[in-house]
DNA sequence: TGCCTATTTGGCCAATATTGCAAATAGGAG
DNA sequence: CTCCTATTTGCAATATTGGCCAAATAGGCA
């Protein structure tokens, strides 16, 4: 594998694996409601207030999130809502898997 | 957030997991073109077989790939191609960081 | 059987990721 | 300025990941 590729693959891995954990998919759906601001955001999520922060600071640096400080609170909004599309993909994997889970049994 | 809702989330992030990390994405890249054996795919990635093996073998545990063995060689096939859309929504998360960068600049 | 090739598994280590708590920062209101 | 609220940052503990090596497993062939 030459070193370009190899760069490209890491960028676009940093991507993929900012959406590849459950709280941060949480985020990205809640996100695709519309704009919510950091403590409405944990109060869905459920850990620490630092711990959704620091969540958001990740998927803003990758590109999938914008933030807004207006007044003393900060509004994220969904940059790149193609990734909603990665959904309807991960179900499908997760019903084929079901399907063949099925066919071992029976 | 309700256990339900977070099960799901976690079977998910499992899946796009799977997929944010370069070697594998190299990998899935590799099988797009067609089905191939652990060590075509070993040669692509330039890692330790045993490393490929355990790449493919985390694909297959979330659904990704499917591995049909013959003879004593195995080949992967990629089992979900609608994760090569996610491709394209990167890129564009990519590109969007890319002009936000040369407006904070300019 | 024994040998060769292909792949997987187990053990281990270094690097990275996730989390919470506490402290720091920032903005608005009195 | 002081106080209060919202958010971020620093730090430490813990968990997970990715990698290689060595050993185990599996299949084909003599």
């Amino acid at each position: 594998m030459d070193a370009e590729r190899q760069i490209k693959l890491e960028a676009r891995a940093r991507i993929l694996k900012a959406v590849g954990n459950a709280s941060r998919l949480l985020i990205l759906e809640e996100l695709a409601q519309g704009e919510k601001c950091v403590a409405d955001l944990t109060k869905a999520v459920g850990s620490d207030i630092s711990t959704v922060s620091k969540h958001l600071s990740l998927l803003k640096s990758v590109g999938l999130v914008n933030d807004d400080k207006r007044g003393n609170q900060v509004f994220y909004t969904l940059l790149a809502p193609c990734v909603l599309n990665f959904f309807d993909c991960v179900e499908s994997v997760l019903e084929a898997r079901v399907q063949h889970q099925i066919e071992m049994i029976g």
